[in-house]
This record gives C-alpha cells, structure tokens and sequence, in this order.
DNA sequence: CGGCGTTTTGAGAGAGCTCAACATCGGTGG
DNA sequence: CCACCGATGTTGAGCTCTCTCAAAACGCCG
C-alpha cells in the first residue's frame, strides 16, 4: 500500500525529502512529533531501548512503507526511528496534512480506510506467523494472496524476500517449495505459482 | 483496545446486540457491508475459503476485539465470519456511524486515532514473531511492555494467555521463565515480574 | 473435600535453523 | 565476446530448539 495509492497530490506536493546516512536517526522517543514519513528508499527500523541498553526492535520499515502514521495523533513520537542503510524518507509535515483533512473530509477518510485495510492485512499476517509448518503456512500465503482466478499467486519480489516475509529462512522456503512441486501441488514458472487443483485433506 | 474505549456513548447508544450460536456465520464474503462490530463474548474467526475447499484462517477475534472495520469503507465484506463458540457481537451499523462521522469531525479523527494505534501495536507483534528464540521473545515482550519504569511488567491474564499471544506453548513459556529466573534476569512474583538491571551483551 | 484449570517438570521426536558447497543468472568491464 | 563478480537460487548434513505427549503438583471455588 505505497502511499502515493492514497496521498492526495495536494498533500504529496507539499511534502519534502530528506536524505538518512545508516545509523542516523531520523526521530528519537520523545521528540515533539511534527510529521509522519514515507520510505523512498533504503530502511528505516522503529525501535525502543529498555534499561537494560538492550535495542527492541518494532518494526523495519522498507520502500513504500509509511512509519509513524500514529505521530498525527501524539504530541510525542514512542520510539526511536534510525535509518538501518542510507535511506530517503519523504516527509508529511503533521500540520499540514491535518489540516488538509480538516479541509476535505473525503481525503481523511481515504486515510482512514487506508489504516482499517492495514489492520486487516497486518492481522492476516499475525494469524500467518501462528502456522509453525512451512508447508502450510506456504499453502496460507497461497490462499490469501491468489490472483483473482484463484488458481496461481504473482510473486512481487524474489524467493529471498517472500522467505522474509513468511518468517522462514530462504533454505526452507526453497525444499518446501520444492517438496511441494514434487508433490504435485504447485508448478513454478517465472514470477508466479500455479496452485493445482487438489482436493487437500485437512 | 475496547471499542468502549473510543467509541463514542451516541454511537454505542445506536447500537445492537447478537447472538451467535457455534458454527453460526456473522457474515460471509460478498454480503454487503452493513456493520462492523464487536465481540462482547465468545469467539469469532475471520476466514476465507480457497478453490480447494481448505479454510484459511484470517484472525480469531475474542472478548473486547472489534472486526470489520474496514467493512466501513468497502461495499461488501471480503470474507466469511464465523463464531467459533457461542458468542455474543454488538452491531454498528455502518450508516449510522459514518453518518455520526460526518456530523461530529472529532469522532472520526477518534476512529483513525485508534487504527492508528493498532497498526502500530500490530506491526510490533509481527516483529516479535520474528524472533525464533523463545528467551528473546519473551525477552522482547518485556521491553516493549514494561510498565512505567521500566523494571517490571503486569501481566492481564494468565500465564497460558501470555503463551498464546507469544506463540509459544504453555510449556515452553514455563520452561522459559523458569530458565530466566534461574539465571536471575528476572523475579516473579504475584501477577507481575520484575525485571533484574542486568547488563546482556547482544 | 473434590474437581477443574493452571502451573511444572520429564522425555522424546520432528522440523526448521545453521553452516557449507555449488549452480544459476544478470550485469560490468576489459 | 568472454571472464568476472555479486546476488539469487538449490541441495546436503547435522544440530538445536521447540513441540508433543505424559504425568504430577498446585491453587481456587463450590
């Protein structure tokens, strides 16, 4: 969901870039909050130190990632956000895309219907991370991520970042794969997996 | 994050209750939207229902949860909602909380205040799942929850309740906790755990 | 006291991780 | 055009950690 599907150009017109080197921070916990940021490039992880100087990490936010969406509602931003690669963030100043909604109601709640579909996928994704085996917490990425035929699923990126994003190791991704078109259940062509029409026992 | 909690008294005075029998669907997908609610008992489960006839699970809504928000912004519900057990489901419709939105700017900036917040929460727990290690894990959940200052952490429920929102078994948890206190990280005690400032190298 | 759910501890097995080697592909530059 | 290089993709072998199944102690409530 890159927010320029959302941002109305008035918005995106006023907002600017700003450039990160690794390790810089781009906020720290307690700074007033004055904008919300989209990640152009490179990665930008949210993190929170505890006592013990230990570094918990929140979130690692990539490309077309917004971060710090709730900063519009806090007077304080509760983590520290420092760039994990050189990176290039767009900023939204906090001021101006309230007062934008203020302005035009329809653009809030395009915001906001943003928001209610990322709870969903986040969920959906939680309820992913819940599946201990890779073969069928595969087989759920499958069902909730095919084409609408419903009989194949595009892959966006390579092997390496779906690995990253079903939570398992690219080795176990690859044999799982693997087993599961020796199975007959897939068949991988390039950029995509057709799903065979199996009927699965549960 | 109740809805009691933001949910303005005019839209909950607006609002219904139902009653749910196990098995008995809330909604299925393609059905307008004309609701998104609340779970007042029992369980819900959001899912979707591949080509081969297996369920995929999107969430498990309990006690307290909201579901359907983004049902608000969409003409029709993208999958089906099932009660997992007898359950009980407080019903606000659509119409009349956009309606409440529209008359009273604040209340939707409350709405989006709360999305906010729960992507926020959401993605940290995706990030939590990240970590393999049951003792980082449970690690990270301290940090990231530690009350006030920041040496210990109150635990709502029980011990097997923090297993389940860990995605570890009870077992492991103990074990866990066992091994922590063994070791002197920490030290429990009635319904809380302190927290020991000790230095970890990372 | 009796019963039920939580908390604990034990032993064993399986699944995914780790480390390692190699193949493949696309781009770069001589 | 070919050699080189880095990143992706692939497969192998062993190990660790959590899960699973089991059993028992504990605590709370009627």
């Amino acid at each position: 969901m890159p927010a320029k599907d959302w941002l109305a150009p008035a918005i995106r017109a006023a907002s600017s870039e700003r450039t990160l080197k690794a390790g810089e921070a781009l906020f720290r916990q307690g700074d007033k909050t004055v904008a919300f940021f989209e990640i152009v490039s490179g990665r930008v992880r949210l993190a929170r130190v505890d006592r013990a100087g230990r570094e918990a990490v929140l979130h690692v936010a990539g490309a077309g990632d917004t971060i710090a969406e709730a900063s519009l509602f806090s007077p304080q931003y509760h983590c520290d956000a420092i760039a994990g690669a050189d990176a290039v963030v767009r900023v939204y100043s906090k001021a101006e895309v309230l007062s934008a909604f203020a302005r035009d109601p329809t653009l809030a709640q395009a915001f906001t219907a943003t928001l209610a579909r990322q709870v969903m996928n986040l969920r959906t994704r939680i309820e992913q991370r819940n599946i201990r085996s890779a073969r069928d917490r595969l087989r759920h990425y499958f069902s909730v991520n095919a084409d609408a035929d419903g009989r194949s699923v595009t892959l966006s990126g390579t092997l390496k970042d779906l690995a990253a994003e079903l939570g398992l190791t690219h080795e176990a991704l690859y044999r799982t794969l693997a087993g599961l078109e020796r199975s007959g259940e897939i068949k991988r062509t390039k950029g995509k997996i057709a799903l065979t029409d199996k009927k699965y026992k549960i």
